[in-house]
RNA sequence: GCGGCUAUAGUUCAGCGGCAGAACGCCUGACUGUGGCUCAGGAUGUCGUGGGUUCGAUCCCCACUAGCCGCCCCA
Protein backbone atom coordinates (compact mmCIF):
# COMPACT_ATOMS: atom_id res chain seq x y z
CA UNK A 1 0.00 0.00 0.00
CA UNK A 2 1.66 3.64 -0.85
CA UNK A 3 1.02 6.33 0.90
CA UNK A 4 -1.42 8.94 -0.30
CA UNK A 5 1.25 12.02 -0.39
CA UNK A 6 -1.50 14.32 -0.93
CA UNK A 7 -2.86 15.84 2.42
CA UNK A 8 -6.06 16.13 2.76
CA UNK A 9 -7.68 19.53 1.87
CA UNK A 10 -8.82 21.33 5.49
CA UNK A 11 -12.20 21.72 5.74
CA UNK A 12 -12.74 26.00 6.37
CA UNK A 13 -15.51 28.23 7.62
CA UNK A 14 -17.92 29.16 4.67
CA UNK A 15 -17.50 32.32 2.43
CA UNK A 16 -19.00 35.20 4.09
CA UNK A 17 -18.85 33.28 7.69
CA UNK A 18 -16.61 33.03 10.17
CA UNK A 19 -15.41 31.79 13.51
CA UNK A 20 -15.52 34.17 16.79
CA UNK A 21 -12.62 33.68 19.07
CA UNK A 22 -11.84 34.60 22.73
CA UNK A 23 -11.28 37.21 23.85
CA UNK A 24 -13.48 38.71 21.06
CA UNK A 25 -16.29 36.85 21.92
CA UNK A 26 -15.99 38.05 25.60
CA UNK A 27 -16.71 41.96 23.78
CA UNK A 28 -19.63 40.13 21.73
CA UNK A 29 -21.17 39.03 25.87
CA UNK A 30 -20.10 42.43 26.94
CA UNK A 31 -22.13 44.25 24.23
CA UNK A 32 -25.14 41.42 24.45
CA UNK A 33 -25.52 41.99 28.33
CA UNK A 34 -25.70 45.98 27.99
CA UNK A 35 -28.48 45.92 24.98
CA UNK A 36 -30.20 43.74 27.51
CA UNK A 37 -30.06 45.89 30.24
CA UNK A 38 -30.90 49.11 28.34
CA UNK A 39 -33.62 47.32 26.67
CA UNK A 40 -35.10 46.04 30.22
CA UNK A 41 -35.26 49.67 31.65
CA UNK A 42 -37.43 50.09 28.26
CA UNK A 43 -39.75 47.33 29.38
CA UNK A 44 -38.87 45.57 26.38
CA UNK A 45 -39.45 41.55 26.81
CA UNK A 46 -36.99 39.35 24.63
CA UNK A 47 -38.70 37.14 21.39
CA UNK A 48 -36.78 34.38 19.62
CA UNK A 49 -38.17 33.72 16.33
CA UNK A 50 -37.10 30.71 14.03
CA UNK A 51 -34.33 30.83 11.91
CA UNK A 52 -35.79 30.16 8.81
CA UNK A 53 -39.36 30.62 8.03
CA UNK A 54 -41.67 30.01 5.43
CA UNK A 55 -40.31 31.76 2.22
CA UNK A 56 -43.87 33.81 1.86
CA UNK A 57 -43.19 35.54 4.92
CA UNK A 58 -39.91 37.36 3.60
CA UNK A 59 -41.21 37.84 -0.01
CA UNK A 60 -44.64 39.74 1.24
CA UNK A 61 -43.06 41.16 4.30
CA UNK A 62 -39.67 42.43 3.23
CA UNK A 63 -41.08 43.01 -0.51
CA UNK A 64 -40.51 40.59 -3.48
CA UNK A 65 -38.55 43.68 -5.62
CA UNK A 66 -35.72 44.18 -2.96
CA UNK A 67 -32.62 43.10 -3.60
CA UNK A 68 -33.20 41.45 -0.09
CA UNK A 69 -35.34 39.06 -1.51
CA UNK A 70 -34.75 38.92 -5.31
CA UNK A 71 -30.97 37.75 -5.48
CA UNK A 72 -29.68 37.73 -1.47
CA UNK A 73 -32.63 34.91 0.30
CA UNK A 74 -30.80 31.39 1.32
CA UNK A 75 -33.85 29.77 0.00
CA UNK A 76 -34.35 25.95 -0.51
CA UNK A 77 -37.12 23.45 -1.01
CA UNK A 78 -37.80 21.46 1.64
CA UNK A 79 -38.30 17.78 0.93
CA UNK A 80 -41.79 16.35 1.90
CA UNK A 81 -41.44 13.45 4.31
CA UNK A 82 -44.54 11.47 3.59
CA UNK A 83 -47.19 11.43 1.20
CA UNK A 84 -49.42 13.30 2.73
CA UNK A 85 -46.85 16.06 3.02
CA UNK A 86 -45.86 18.63 0.30
CA UNK A 87 -42.42 20.23 -0.60
CA UNK A 88 -42.06 23.60 0.70
CA UNK A 89 -39.76 26.29 -0.10
CA UNK A 90 -37.92 27.59 3.26
CA UNK A 91 -35.63 30.72 3.49
CA UNK A 92 -33.07 31.86 6.36
CA UNK A 93 -33.73 34.85 7.57
CA UNK A 94 -32.35 37.75 5.95
CA UNK A 95 -33.94 40.28 8.88
CA UNK A 96 -35.76 39.81 11.94
CA UNK A 97 -39.09 42.12 11.65
CA UNK A 98 -41.02 40.32 9.50
CA UNK A 99 -40.73 37.18 11.95
CA UNK A 100 -41.23 39.39 14.81
CA UNK A 101 -44.34 40.52 13.26
CA UNK A 102 -45.44 37.04 12.26
CA UNK A 103 -45.34 35.64 15.61
CA UNK A 104 -47.21 38.79 16.66
CA UNK A 105 -50.28 37.76 14.62
CA UNK A 106 -49.69 34.51 15.01
CA UNK A 107 -50.03 34.04 19.10
CA UNK A 108 -52.67 37.33 18.60
CA UNK A 109 -50.13 39.47 20.73
CA UNK A 110 -51.90 43.21 19.94
CA UNK A 111 -55.33 41.55 20.94
CA UNK A 112 -54.56 42.27 24.46
CA UNK A 113 -55.08 46.01 23.11
CA UNK A 114 -51.52 46.73 25.14
CA UNK A 115 -48.47 48.09 22.84
CA UNK A 116 -45.69 45.23 22.58
CA UNK A 117 -42.40 45.91 22.72
CA UNK A 118 -39.94 43.11 22.33
CA UNK A 119 -36.24 42.79 20.87
CA UNK A 120 -34.19 40.01 19.66
CA UNK A 121 -30.38 39.36 19.60
CA UNK A 122 -29.35 36.95 16.68
CA UNK A 123 -27.53 35.71 13.47
CA UNK A 124 -29.36 36.60 9.78
CA UNK A 125 -28.43 35.54 6.79
CA UNK A 126 -27.77 37.15 3.15
CA UNK A 127 -26.14 36.00 0.20
CA UNK A 128 -23.78 39.23 -0.52
CA UNK A 129 -20.25 39.71 -1.41
CA UNK A 130 -18.88 39.86 2.11
CA UNK A 131 -16.57 42.77 2.59
CA UNK A 132 -15.53 44.34 6.22
CA UNK A 133 -18.49 44.66 8.51
CA UNK A 134 -20.61 43.04 5.69
CA UNK A 135 -20.86 39.24 6.31
CA UNK A 136 -23.54 36.16 4.86
CA UNK A 137 -24.13 35.28 8.64
CA UNK A 138 -24.42 38.61 10.43
CA UNK A 139 -25.48 38.83 13.68
CA UNK A 140 -28.53 42.10 14.52
CA UNK A 141 -30.03 43.36 17.78
CA UNK A 142 -33.44 44.68 17.13
CA UNK A 143 -35.99 45.73 19.08
CA UNK A 144 -40.07 46.31 17.88
CA UNK A 145 -42.28 48.39 18.99
CA UNK A 146 -45.83 47.35 17.69
CA UNK A 147 -50.08 46.98 18.12
CA UNK A 148 -53.08 47.99 17.48
CA UNK A 149 -53.75 51.96 16.76
CA UNK A 150 -55.71 52.51 19.90
CA UNK A 151 -52.62 51.36 22.28
CA UNK A 152 -50.91 54.34 20.49
CA UNK A 153 -48.77 52.65 17.97
CA UNK A 154 -48.56 55.19 15.50
CA UNK A 155 -47.61 58.20 18.34
CA UNK A 156 -44.30 59.67 17.08
CA UNK A 157 -43.72 60.00 20.93
CA UNK A 158 -42.43 55.84 20.19
CA UNK A 159 -40.39 56.79 17.48
CA UNK A 160 -38.40 59.50 19.69
CA UNK A 161 -38.27 56.98 22.47
CA UNK A 162 -36.97 54.38 20.55
CA UNK A 163 -34.51 56.55 18.78
CA UNK A 164 -33.90 58.02 22.53
CA UNK A 165 -32.97 54.50 23.47
CA UNK A 166 -31.18 53.88 20.77
CA UNK A 167 -29.02 56.91 21.54
CA UNK A 168 -28.31 55.61 25.41
CA UNK A 169 -27.40 52.21 24.22
CA UNK A 170 -24.49 53.89 21.88
CA UNK A 171 -23.53 56.12 24.78
CA UNK A 172 -23.47 53.19 27.26
CA UNK A 173 -21.66 51.01 24.98
CA UNK A 174 -18.59 53.49 24.80
CA UNK A 175 -19.58 54.44 21.31
CA UNK A 176 -18.10 57.80 20.33
CA UNK A 177 -19.04 60.12 17.13
CA UNK A 178 -22.20 58.56 16.42
CA UNK A 179 -24.47 60.36 13.60
CA UNK A 180 -28.16 60.19 14.07
CA UNK A 181 -29.72 60.73 10.82
CA UNK A 182 -33.44 60.96 10.17
CA UNK A 183 -36.19 61.51 7.78
CA UNK A 184 -39.54 60.41 6.63
CA UNK A 185 -40.55 58.74 3.80
CA UNK A 186 -43.99 59.04 4.10
CA UNK A 187 -47.14 56.53 3.49
CA UNK A 188 -47.31 54.42 0.77
CA UNK A 189 -48.37 56.74 -1.42
CA UNK A 190 -46.03 59.07 -1.23
CA UNK A 191 -42.88 57.56 -2.28
CA UNK A 192 -44.31 56.16 -5.93
CA UNK A 193 -45.52 60.26 -6.38
CA UNK A 194 -41.89 61.24 -5.23
CA UNK A 195 -40.37 59.00 -7.59
CA UNK A 196 -41.91 60.75 -10.31
CA UNK A 197 -41.57 63.95 -9.72
CA UNK A 198 -37.83 62.97 -8.70
CA UNK A 199 -37.54 61.02 -12.55
CA UNK A 200 -38.30 64.41 -14.44
CA UNK A 201 -36.34 66.75 -12.61
CA UNK A 202 -33.97 64.31 -13.57
CA UNK A 203 -34.25 64.34 -16.85
CA UNK A 204 -33.00 67.79 -18.02
CA UNK A 205 -29.96 68.07 -15.79
CA UNK A 206 -28.90 64.04 -15.80
CA UNK A 207 -26.38 64.30 -18.61
CA UNK A 208 -24.48 66.73 -16.68
CA UNK A 209 -24.24 63.89 -13.84
CA UNK A 210 -21.53 61.03 -13.19
CA UNK A 211 -21.62 58.24 -15.17
CA UNK A 212 -23.12 55.89 -11.78
CA UNK A 213 -25.85 58.28 -11.58
CA UNK A 214 -26.94 58.51 -15.36
CA UNK A 215 -27.32 54.53 -14.63
CA UNK A 216 -29.14 55.06 -11.22
CA UNK A 217 -31.25 57.53 -12.85
CA UNK A 218 -33.06 54.91 -14.84
CA UNK A 219 -32.88 51.71 -12.65
CA UNK A 220 -33.33 53.67 -8.88
CA UNK A 221 -33.81 57.30 -8.61
CA UNK A 222 -33.67 57.42 -5.53
CA UNK A 223 -29.68 56.04 -5.27
CA UNK A 224 -29.14 59.37 -6.86
CA UNK A 225 -29.32 61.32 -3.71
CA UNK A 226 -26.19 59.33 -2.42
CA UNK A 227 -23.73 59.94 -5.10
CA UNK A 228 -20.79 60.64 -3.50
CA UNK A 229 -19.58 62.32 -6.26
CA UNK A 230 -18.36 66.09 -5.51
CA UNK A 231 -18.87 67.69 -8.57
CA UNK A 232 -22.78 66.24 -8.47
CA UNK A 233 -23.30 67.62 -5.87
CA UNK A 234 -24.34 71.09 -6.83
CA UNK A 235 -26.84 69.85 -9.17
CA UNK A 236 -28.27 66.76 -6.19
CA UNK A 237 -29.04 69.89 -3.90
CA UNK A 238 -31.27 71.20 -6.61
CA UNK A 239 -33.61 68.05 -7.16
CA UNK A 240 -36.95 67.92 -4.97
CA UNK A 241 -37.23 66.77 -1.72
CA UNK A 242 -39.48 63.94 -0.55
CA UNK A 243 -40.64 66.51 2.06
CA UNK A 244 -42.68 68.23 -0.37
CA UNK A 245 -44.14 65.19 -1.66
CA UNK A 246 -45.56 64.12 1.83
CA UNK A 247 -49.42 64.82 3.15
CA UNK A 248 -49.76 67.24 5.84
CA UNK A 249 -50.36 64.36 8.59
CA UNK A 250 -46.86 62.55 7.77
CA UNK A 251 -45.14 66.27 8.28
CA UNK A 252 -47.03 66.44 11.26
CA UNK A 253 -45.95 63.53 12.38
CA UNK A 254 -42.06 64.08 11.48
CA UNK A 255 -42.14 67.26 13.33
CA UNK A 256 -43.19 65.94 16.64
CA UNK A 257 -40.70 63.19 16.61
CA UNK A 258 -38.16 66.21 16.37
CA UNK A 259 -39.86 68.17 18.55
CA UNK A 260 -39.47 65.07 21.20
CA UNK A 261 -35.92 64.65 20.51
CA UNK A 262 -35.13 68.05 20.62
CA UNK A 263 -36.67 67.98 24.35
CA UNK A 264 -34.53 65.20 25.49
CA UNK A 265 -31.64 66.57 23.72
CA UNK A 266 -30.67 63.85 21.38
CA UNK A 267 -28.78 65.70 19.09
CA UNK A 268 -30.09 64.31 15.32
CA UNK A 269 -29.92 65.29 11.64
CA UNK A 270 -32.81 66.02 9.17
CA UNK A 271 -31.29 64.47 6.17
CA UNK A 272 -33.69 64.67 3.37
CA UNK A 273 -31.44 62.05 1.31
CA UNK A 274 -32.33 59.30 3.91
CA UNK A 275 -35.06 57.80 1.59
CA UNK A 276 -33.67 54.05 1.39
CA UNK A 277 -34.85 51.07 3.18
CA UNK A 278 -36.92 48.23 2.95
CA UNK A 279 -40.61 48.41 0.97
CA UNK A 280 -42.12 48.27 4.45
CA UNK A 281 -40.84 51.62 6.12
CA UNK A 282 -43.44 53.92 5.78
CA UNK A 283 -42.83 57.47 7.58
CA UNK A 284 -40.22 57.89 9.67
CA UNK A 285 -36.49 56.41 8.79
CA UNK A 286 -33.23 56.57 10.60
CA UNK A 287 -29.97 55.26 10.71
CA UNK A 288 -27.30 55.44 12.92
CA UNK A 289 -23.78 56.29 10.94
CA UNK A 290 -19.97 55.51 12.33
CA UNK A 291 -16.79 56.55 10.63
CA UNK A 292 -13.95 53.59 9.83
CA UNK A 293 -16.87 51.36 8.68
CA UNK A 294 -15.53 51.83 5.04
CA UNK A 295 -18.40 51.43 2.97
CA UNK A 296 -20.45 49.91 5.78
CA UNK A 297 -21.07 53.08 7.50
CA UNK A 298 -24.46 52.40 9.22
CA UNK A 299 -24.31 51.34 12.36
CA UNK A 300 -27.59 50.54 12.44
CA UNK A 301 -30.54 51.63 10.67
CA UNK A 302 -34.48 51.15 11.39
CA UNK A 303 -37.94 52.92 10.52
CA UNK A 304 -41.50 52.82 10.75
CA UNK A 305 -43.61 49.94 9.04
CA UNK A 306 -47.51 50.83 9.65
CA UNK A 307 -48.54 48.63 6.65
CA UNK A 308 -46.63 45.21 7.79
CA UNK A 309 -48.79 43.54 9.78
CA UNK A 310 -51.77 43.82 6.92
CA UNK A 311 -48.93 42.60 4.32
CA UNK A 312 -48.72 39.56 6.28
CA UNK A 313 -52.24 38.75 6.75
CA UNK A 314 -52.44 40.15 10.03
CA UNK A 315 -54.04 42.78 11.60
CA UNK A 316 -53.93 46.79 11.16
CA UNK A 317 -50.68 47.26 13.50
CA UNK A 318 -48.66 49.85 12.96
CA UNK A 319 -45.08 49.42 14.48
CA UNK A 320 -41.25 50.60 14.25
CA UNK A 321 -38.14 48.91 14.60
CA UNK A 322 -34.47 49.11 14.08
CA UNK A 323 -31.73 46.84 13.88
CA UNK A 324 -28.10 46.69 14.95
CA UNK A 325 -25.37 45.66 13.19
CA UNK A 326 -23.48 43.77 15.92
CA UNK A 327 -20.32 42.82 13.72
CA UNK A 328 -20.37 46.43 12.52
CA UNK A 329 -20.61 47.69 16.85
CA UNK A 330 -17.84 45.32 17.79
CA UNK A 331 -15.52 46.59 14.67
CA UNK A 332 -16.42 50.01 16.00
CA UNK A 333 -15.51 49.71 19.49
CA UNK A 334 -12.60 47.40 18.56
CA UNK A 335 -10.92 50.24 16.86
CA UNK A 336 -11.87 52.58 19.42
CA UNK A 337 -10.21 50.24 22.20
CA UNK A 338 -6.51 51.50 21.77
CA UNK A 339 -5.29 48.20 24.19
CA UNK A 340 -7.95 45.74 24.09
CA UNK A 341 -6.11 44.66 27.53
CA UNK A 342 -6.88 41.34 27.92
CA UNK A 343 -7.97 40.61 31.77
CA UNK A 344 -6.18 38.04 34.22
CA UNK A 345 -6.90 35.15 35.86
CA UNK A 346 -6.62 36.31 39.68
CA UNK A 347 -4.03 33.49 40.55
CA UNK A 348 -1.76 30.70 38.13
CA UNK A 349 -1.40 27.63 40.78
CA UNK A 350 1.88 26.46 40.07
CA UNK A 351 2.08 22.41 41.44
CA UNK A 352 6.31 21.46 41.77
CA UNK A 353 6.66 18.42 40.37
CA UNK A 354 3.61 16.25 39.59
CA UNK A 355 3.44 14.90 43.46
CA UNK A 356 1.97 17.98 43.92
CA UNK A 357 -0.87 17.76 41.05
CA UNK A 358 -3.16 16.10 43.25
CA UNK A 359 -3.21 18.83 45.80
CA UNK A 360 -3.11 21.68 43.33
CA UNK A 361 -6.39 20.44 42.03
CA UNK A 362 -7.93 20.70 45.53
CA UNK A 363 -6.50 23.93 46.28
CA UNK A 364 -7.82 25.35 43.16
CA UNK A 365 -11.34 23.82 43.57
CA UNK A 366 -11.33 25.62 46.62
CA UNK A 367 -10.14 28.97 45.48
CA UNK A 368 -12.93 28.29 42.04
CA UNK A 369 -15.31 28.01 44.89
CA UNK A 370 -14.94 30.82 46.10
CA UNK A 371 -15.60 32.73 42.97
CA UNK A 372 -11.56 33.15 42.01
CA UNK A 373 -10.52 32.82 38.27
CA UNK A 374 -7.86 30.42 38.78
CA UNK A 375 -5.26 28.65 36.15
CA UNK A 376 -4.07 25.67 36.75
CA UNK A 377 -0.44 24.83 35.87
CA UNK A 378 1.05 21.33 35.90
CA UNK A 379 3.86 19.88 38.45
CA UNK A 380 5.99 18.62 35.40
CA UNK A 381 6.52 22.22 34.50
CA UNK A 382 10.27 23.75 36.17
CA UNK A 383 9.41 26.99 37.76
CA UNK A 384 10.94 29.41 35.57
CA UNK A 385 8.63 27.49 32.81
CA UNK A 386 5.54 28.29 35.24
CA UNK A 387 6.38 31.65 36.32
CA UNK A 388 6.48 32.61 32.04
CA UNK A 389 3.35 30.94 31.46
CA UNK A 390 1.52 32.80 34.82
CA UNK A 391 2.86 36.18 34.01
CA UNK A 392 1.14 36.17 30.85
CA UNK A 393 -2.12 34.61 32.61
CA UNK A 394 -2.31 35.80 35.67
CA UNK A 395 -1.93 38.41 38.12
CA UNK A 396 -0.17 36.83 40.72
CA UNK A 397 1.03 33.23 41.49
CA UNK A 398 0.62 31.28 43.82
CA UNK A 399 3.91 28.22 44.47
CA UNK A 400 3.10 24.61 45.74
CA UNK A 401 6.34 23.18 45.84
CA UNK A 402 7.31 20.56 48.96
CA UNK A 403 8.15 23.00 51.67
CA UNK A 404 4.36 24.58 50.78
CA UNK A 405 2.61 21.54 50.67
CA UNK A 406 3.61 20.68 54.48
CA UNK A 407 3.63 23.71 56.25
CA UNK A 408 0.45 24.57 54.04
CA UNK A 409 1.71 27.95 53.83
CA UNK A 410 2.42 28.90 50.15
CA UNK A 411 4.74 31.21 48.40
CA UNK A 412 2.42 34.16 46.69
CA UNK A 413 4.15 36.47 43.99
CA UNK A 414 2.20 39.35 42.65
CA UNK A 415 3.30 40.48 38.90
CA UNK A 416 2.33 43.85 39.42
CA UNK A 417 4.74 44.64 41.88
CA UNK A 418 7.03 42.33 42.05
CA UNK A 419 6.03 41.63 45.71
CA UNK A 420 6.50 38.36 47.49
CA UNK A 421 5.11 36.86 50.43
CA UNK A 422 3.96 33.60 52.19
CA UNK A 423 0.37 33.11 52.66
CA UNK A 424 -1.48 30.36 54.75
CA UNK A 425 -3.53 27.75 53.13
CA UNK A 426 -6.29 29.64 54.96
CA UNK A 427 -6.13 33.02 53.93
CA UNK A 428 -5.30 32.19 50.36
CA UNK A 429 -9.13 33.56 48.98
CA UNK A 430 -8.87 37.04 50.61
CA UNK A 431 -5.18 37.55 49.27
CA UNK A 432 -5.78 36.73 45.53
CA UNK A 433 -8.96 38.74 45.62
CA UNK A 434 -8.31 41.18 43.61
CA UNK A 435 -8.61 44.61 45.07
C1' G B 1 -23.88 39.39 -9.33
C1' C B 2 -19.90 43.12 -11.59
C1' G B 3 -14.87 45.69 -11.38
C1' G B 4 -9.99 46.28 -8.86
C1' C B 5 -6.10 44.79 -5.30
C1' U B 6 -4.12 40.85 -2.44
C1' A B 7 -2.67 35.56 -0.73
C1' U B 8 5.05 33.60 1.68
C1' A B 9 6.66 31.13 9.30
C1' G B 10 2.04 31.36 14.85
C1' U B 11 1.52 37.07 13.54
C1' U B 12 2.89 41.48 10.56
C1' C B 13 5.33 41.61 6.11
C1' A B 14 10.02 41.72 2.71
C1' G B 15 11.81 38.84 -1.50
C1' C B 16 13.57 36.46 -6.20
C1' G B 17 12.95 32.27 -13.01
C1' G B 18 17.92 28.42 -9.74
C1' C B 19 19.56 26.83 -1.21
C1' A B 20 13.07 30.27 1.69
C1' G B 21 14.02 35.76 4.51
C1' A B 22 13.27 39.83 8.60
C1' A B 23 10.81 41.54 12.91
C1' C B 24 7.77 40.06 16.78
C1' G B 25 6.22 35.61 18.99
C1' C B 26 7.89 30.43 20.18
C1' C B 27 11.75 26.75 22.15
C1' U B 28 16.68 25.97 24.75
C1' G B 29 20.56 27.80 27.79
C1' A B 30 23.35 31.68 30.80
C1' C B 31 20.05 31.29 35.98
C1' U B 32 19.38 23.07 40.25
C1' G B 33 12.61 26.84 43.35
C1' U B 34 11.56 32.83 40.37
C1' G B 35 8.65 35.88 35.23
C1' G B 36 9.35 40.93 33.00
C1' C B 37 15.05 43.48 31.04
C1' U B 38 19.62 41.49 28.79
C1' C B 39 22.82 38.01 26.20
C1' A B 40 23.90 33.34 23.37
C1' G B 41 21.83 29.51 20.49
C1' G B 42 17.57 26.89 17.91
C1' A B 43 13.05 25.54 15.08
C1' U B 44 9.74 27.71 12.06
C1' G B 45 7.02 26.90 5.97
C1' U B 46 3.08 21.57 1.09
C1' C B 47 5.39 30.20 -0.59
C1' G B 48 -3.75 29.70 -0.85
C1' U B 49 -5.48 25.28 -4.36
C1' G B 50 -5.22 23.09 -9.25
C1' G B 51 -3.27 23.29 -14.00
C1' G B 52 0.12 25.44 -17.90
C1' U B 53 4.97 27.58 -19.85
C1' U B 54 10.17 26.22 -18.63
C1' C B 55 15.93 22.14 -17.97
C1' G B 56 13.95 24.35 -13.50
C1' A B 57 8.14 28.20 -10.95
C1' U B 58 7.17 30.76 -4.50
C1' C B 59 8.19 34.19 -8.83
C1' C B 60 5.54 34.22 -15.49
C1' C B 61 0.39 32.63 -17.59
C1' C B 62 -4.70 30.52 -16.78
C1' A B 63 -8.55 28.76 -13.64
C1' C B 64 -10.45 28.18 -8.83
C1' U B 65 -10.87 29.52 -3.62
C1' A B 66 -10.58 33.16 0.16
C1' G B 67 -9.77 38.18 2.15
C1' C B 68 -9.85 43.44 1.37
C1' C B 69 -11.60 47.89 -1.56
C1' G B 70 -15.35 49.87 -4.82
C1' C B 71 -20.34 49.09 -7.37
C1' C B 72 -25.22 47.23 -6.19
C1' C B 73 -27.70 47.03 -1.65
C1' C B 74 -27.91 46.98 3.39
C1' A B 75 -27.03 46.03 9.55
Amino acid sequence: MSQTLKAIQPLKAVRGTRDLLPPETELWNHIDATARRVFARYNFGEIRTPIFEDTQLFARGVGEETDIVSKEMYTWEDKARAQSEKAQSLTLRPENTAGVVRACIEHKLGEQGLLQKLYYIGPQFRRERPQKGRYRQFFQIGAEVIGPPSAGSESPLRDAEVLEMLATLLDELGITGWRLLINSVGTPQDRPRYIATLRSALQPVVGQMCADCQRRAETNPLRVLDCKHPEDQPIIATLPRIWDSLDEESRAHFEQVCEALDACGVPYEHDHRLVRGLDYYTRTTFEFQHGGLGAQNALLGGGRYDGLSEAIGGPRAPGIGFAIGEDRLVLTLQAQAETARADRADAYIAPMGEARNAMALGLARELRAAGLRVELGDGSFRLKKSFEIADKLARKIAILGEDEAASRILTVKDFATGEQMKVPWAELKAHLLPH
